[in-house]
DNA sequence: CATGACACTCTCCTTTGGGTTAGTACCGCA
DNA sequence: TGCGGTACTAACCCAAAGGAGAGTGTCATG
């Protein structure tokens, strides 16, 4: 009955699940993360861009920003000509990895089951 | 080299991870699958509402209709009047349930960690 | 001499998700 | 007799996310 009560409470819009999702929730957002993490070193903006493909300018830089005020991309900016920016990923942003591993493990075993039996 | 070819193919958006967010990237679509599941028993369609308050009657209902489609929930309808729908977790729905928990987890402690912080 | 790379910004446009309101058909209960 | 519960559907609307395309300033390369 307490499991119940959680959610009679409301509190379910609350809990880490809304949280974690406004993190990673958007388009991109989990494959740039990823596509920086494999990189095993900082990537730069139209490296990132070509990897995520058919990302828009727009919107590849405003998942940036989201994700570097949020704590889990670095952004290191080389004053020179032409500019270097470099992205890597904080600690924060390593410990989602094993998380995000897991959707996808799911996603493609999921995939891997429907083909199977078609 | 292996990991970057894999994002140079530009397969990542082909990965489970765009797969598994298909299915569960609503916004109530993991609170759905949660209720249900923390319910230990077939939900019915207000008593669904209830619980994920403020969700809209449209929203709910989309949201079921996508989860059935995607084969997390079951849907038995009893013609009877008034009408009863139930709503219950598939074996393939329960098998999201601890990834969501991890997501949910992983959250929690995000904001635990930043309360703490001020 | 001109093209392309760099890391963007700006403006406008479209798509999508979700919200609002109203209505349906029937019944039990006060 | 009329109100509320049951599980919806239909029509319309809105805001936010994302896409398209052009422009910026400087330099290296063909």
């Amino acid at each position: 009955m307490a499991d119940i009560d959680y959610i009679k409470e409301n509190r379910l819009q609350d809990t880490g699940f809304a949280y974690t999702l406004r993190l990673i929730g958007g388009k991109y957002k989990m494959q740039a993360l990823y596509a920086i993490h494999l990189n095993h070193q900082p990537l730069r903006y139209n490296a990132l861009k070509r990897l995520l493909v058919p990302i828009s300018f727009k919107t590849l830089t405003s998942t940036l920003r989201e994700l570097e005020a949020d704590g889990l991309v670095h952004r290191e900016e080389y004053p020179q000509i032409p500019p270097k920016v470099e992205y890597s990923l904080t600690p924060l942003g390593e410990s989602l990895i094993p998380v995000m591993e897991d959707i996808c493990n799911w996603g493609e075993s999921q995939m891997a089951a429907v083909k199977r039996d078609r």
